[in-house]
RNA sequence: GGGCAAUUAGCUCAGUUGGUUAGAGCGCUUGAUUCACAUUCAAGAGGUCACAGGUUCGAGUCCUGUAUUGCCCACCA
């Protein structure tokens, strides 16, 4: 009697938390520097401290399978895991928390609310890393960094005054996209447009009519301007044209920037408030005239605009303009809008004085990095993204007016000493002091863009935790490939800039998890699948399956409530799997090595094989959807439903012991939890699966003793047991008796045979004038009753005609001498041999017919 | 305007260098089931691979074009 009693069904709930801390506590997440193998490194992409996991940071799941394959493979393995203060994005949140106190952020004053969000983000951080580490993350958890640790801060500021020093950082008086809501600059990559009907107004400037959508900045105009090439104006090109309600005359000038085709051909000139104008400025050396303040307030205008918003400004300048009839036509115009992406104000273009980085030196590194594939970009696309994107990068501005970030380290002059600098880097105001003396600075309260901060994390990490030397450059980044510009290019660049070398060898990217009809997931749309619920419902390795099985890099995918509960199916599959095999083994067994003593063990075993072959293959290729596939197929169609069945007719402990084992440690990186419970119930394991051996194909395959039985036999046995079951299926037969002519293969087989298709009885009849059984080599029959005749008859005369569609297709290709010509000899063998043995089943197809077929 | 991706079974998706009669999961139909699992088992139906051309002995796969959808970048007075 066997020891072993697992439950009936598996239930993660009963063992998810106790095997993370046996994982845990055992530091099987931590690097095992005795592992002979090479560094393997992931750093975590930080997931925002405030927020909750979502399906996005679900897919580090893939980081884990990586992490969990190299840990097993032997290589010393380290996940590094992080979340970030996200800048602005927490400044948005915090700020909304203090509204429901009814304050704002002005009401604590910038350190009070930096320390209060700060404090209020590391509050939250418990709860993200929890979510993380109920997906079974094996991150090492004690090396986890925040982007706003000292050290990380740090490390950015170094950067900062190297740059400095190399003149990469400058500050720039220039157009900025500006958010009145936020109170600060933003870089392009920020701006996200949305498309929107605005009116365009056409407007008499005198000389000329001009079309404009913002008739509120009329009175910043330093010009109008008109194509060079357009005939209509050419002859107005030096004169004046005059700007109503004020009547202010400006310049008329002809610039290549203008479009004929659109509005009146003449385009107002407003350097101070439009990215184009500002451009145009510059070349015609126009003045700068700002009419809307940091606040989008009107400003510089006539008294009864001034002060007023944007948009109602414009309706009053509309209307001015309407009475003293300038405005001469207003026509809808279907045009885009800058928004910002994290609030959705929309951007006013202003002139502030910013801080910016020279990217373009910096850039050409990343580039030949990139095309030079020390940098592997998955899928292989999105190398031609990336540096198509890096080659037309501008300037880089840095600065952010937000509060929640890290100070740019810079103090500034505020006396008028001629022999110092206007400003001085550094992050010590001590240094400050003693170089300007008391009271003749002031620090900057400019904080650095968040993608200046967390460009720097890798190397910001690895050296924060004293791991640079051993585990940097890391061996594969995965992130989404929504911020491959935002973000992996500038992390890059930065490596490359600090570290001289690549911060990453390989870089994965995932696309966006949809819901189940491939709509992208929205609280609007009410769609979204929380990750946390499902596995609270299915277990976490139903999550996991399902985020890998079907997904392909860098597309798209989808994910449902139902393939979860698939995924959930199968884990339980496993476990049952594992249930029947214990229950049977004998009190005290210890596994020997697997000796293939039947057909069917051949046959397993070669499986087995094929299998660690292909997923090791996937998972280097980083094809985790077909590993995936290839160890669900392993498990249930080819190991339950045959090699299991099998074994009820013919058992043998150690190849099933075997089996189960290589499944388990093959499925382990996808299904951590699941496998790992199994693993612990069988008592011959010192260690636990997180730290087992990967499986060596070729090792196994010498281990194995073979007792000189063909894969291939059992692969016949299968096609046997298949036609029998189709046959009694399609006659409606019940019982079957199965009569052969005694061969070696039925010999051997036939009880298996029989057991696998379930109540059938096995006769020895070599005259027998039953149904022939068509995949056997040598005669074998289902005895059938003659009133099936006609079923028989039917399906008989079916399937010949199938053939013999199939045999006219391989005909008509062999009559075509260029294809036997052409083709590889190989295929056009397989074409003949596949004649062949339609022929075959033709004949036995036709001799079967003569038999049942009424005699005429 | 430029680029990328997708278009394959009712649904969601695979299909790795061109070569068996194109696959999976779910759904559907029929049947089974005290024997590890109904979170099960067996059998089955279901596809002109978006469209039009082309290359090739051979195209879901390569080329050209078209359509639809989604995304990215640029512009948008």
């Amino acid at each position: 009697m066997s020891s072993f009693e697992l439950d009936k069904a598996y239930d993660p709930k009963k063992h998810e938390a106790s095997i993370y801390e046996a994982w845990e506590e055992s530091g099987a997440f931590k690097p095992n520097l005795q592992a002979p193998k090479d560094p393997f490194t992931i750093i975590m992409p930080p997931p925002n401290a405030n927020g909750d996991l979502h399906t996005g940071h679900a897919m580090y799941v893939i980081e884990d399978i990586l992490v969990r394959y190299r840990r097993m493979q032997g290589h010393k393995t380290l996940w590094l895991p992080g979340t970030d203060h996200a800048g602005i994005e927490t400044q948005i949140v915090y700020e909304s928390e203090l509204a429901k106190q009814g304050k704002s952020r002005y009401d604590l004053g910038r350190e009070a609310f930096y320390d209060a969000a700060l404090a209020f983000t590391r509050a939250n951080q418990p709860n993200i890393v929890g979510q993380m580490r109920s997906l079974g993350f094996s991150a090492d958890w004690s090396r986890l960094k925040f982007t706003l640790d000292r050290d990380i801060v740090d490390t950015v500021y170094a950067t900062f005054k190297q740059m400095h020093a190399d003149g990469l950082i400058y500050r720039g008086n220039r157009i900025v996209n500006w958010c009145t809501n936020c109170q600060s600059s933003f870089a392009d990559i920020e701006v996200k447009f949305v498309d929107r009907t605005d009116s365009l107004y056409t407007l008499d400037y005198g000389t000329v009519k001009i079309a404009t959508t913002r008739p509120e900045t009329i009175f910043a105009d330093a010009a109008v301007a008109v194509n060079p090439e357009d005939a209509r104006y050419t002859a107005l090109v030096g004169q004046t044209a005059v700007i109503p309600l004020v009547d202010r005359p400006v310049g008329i000038i002809a610039d290549a920037h203008v479009e004929t085709g659109f509005g009146t051909g003449a385009l107002k000139v407003t350097p101070a408030h439009d990215k184009n104008d500002f451009e145009i400025g510059k070349r015609h050396n126009l003045p700068e005239i700002a009419v809307v303040d940091l606040d989008g307030k009107l400003i510089n205008v006539p008294d009864e605009f001034a002060g007023l918003s944007v948009t109602a400004g414009r309706a009053a300048v509309v209307a001015a303009l309407e009475a003293v009839g300038k405005l001469t036509a207003t026509s809808p115009i279907e045009h885009s809008v800058g928004t910002h992406d994290r609030c959705g104000t929309i951007i006013e273009p202003l002139i502030t004085e910013q801080w910016y980085m020279r990217v373009a030196g910096p850039n050409a590194k990343v580039i030949a990095a990139i095309e030079h594939d020390e940098i592997k970009i998955v899928p292989e696309r999105f190398k031609k993204t990336s540096l198509d994107w890096l080659a037309n990068e501008y300037d880089w501005n840095i600065s952010r007016q937000n509060w929640f970030g890290i100070r740019i380290p810079v103090f500034y002059k505020t006396s008028n000493d001629p022999t110092k600098d206007a400003y001085l880097v550094t992050a010590d105001e001590n240094e400050a002091a003693n170089y300007y003396g008391a009271g003749n600075y002031r620090a900057e309260t400019d904080v650095f863009d968040t993608w200046y901060s967390s460009g720097q994390w890798p190397y910001a990490t690895l050296a924060a935790t004293g791991d640079l030397d051993q585990f940097y450059p890391t061996s594969v980044m995965e992130t989404g490939r929504d911020i491959l510009t935002k973000w992996v290019t500038k992390m890059a660049m930065f490596g490359l800039y600090r570290m001289g070398s690549v911060p990453f060898r390989a870089v994965y990217l995932h696309g966006l998890i949809n819901d189940e009809h491939g709509k992208k997931m929205s609280k609007s749309k009410g769609n979204v699948i929380n990750p946390l619920q499902m596995t609270e419902k299915y277990g976490t390795d139903a999550l996991r399956l399902a985020l890998t099985i079907g997904i392909t890099p860098g597309n798209d995918g989808s994910l449902s409530e139902a393939k979860i509960e698939g995924y959930r199916n199968f884990c339980n599959k496993l476990w049952n799997v594992a249930r029947f095999i214990l229950g049977q083994l004998p009190e005290g067994y210890s596994p020997a090595a697997p000796v293939a003593t039947s057909t069917a063990d051949a046959w397993i075993a070669e499986r087995v094989i094929t299998s660690v072959q292909d997923v090791t293959e996937a998972i280097e290729q980083y094809r985790f959807s077909d590993a995936g596939q290839a160890v669900y197929s392993l498990l249930w169609d080819d190991f339950a439903d045959w090699y299991l069945e099998a074994s009820k007719i013919e058992v043998n402990h150690d190849m099933l012991i075997f089996g189960l084992g290589t499944i388990l440690k093959l499925a382990h990186p996808i299904a951590p939890f699941v496998t790992e419970a199994i693993w612990k119930e069988l008592p011959w394991h010192s260690s636990q699966l997180i730290v087992t051996d990967w499986p060596d194909a070729n090792k196994i395959r010498t281990d194995i003793v073979s007792d000189n039985h063909s894969p291939r036999e059992f692969e016949n046995v299968m096609q046997i047991v298949a036609e029998i079951r189709a046959t009694r299926a399609s006659l409606g037969l019940d019982k079957l008796i199965l009569a052969h002519s005694g061969s070696s293969i039925w010999y051997a087989n036939g009880e298996v045979i029989a057991g696998l298709v379930r109540q059938a009885e096995l006769k020895l009849d070599p005259a027998s004038h039953g149904m022939l059984i068509k995949s056997s080599e040598s005669p074998a029959w289902i005895e059938v009753d003659p009133q099936s005749r006609e079923g028989i008859v039917n399906r008989l005369t079916k399937q010949k005609g199938e053939q013999q569609g199939y045999l006219a297709g391989l005909d008509s290709k062999l009559a075509n001498a260029r294809y036997v010509q052409s083709a590889p000899p190989a295929v056009v063998q397989e074409t003949k041999d596949r004649r062949e043995e339609v022929l075959v089943l033709l004949s036995k197809l036709d001799e079967q017919l003569a038999a049942f077929s009424p005699q005429p």
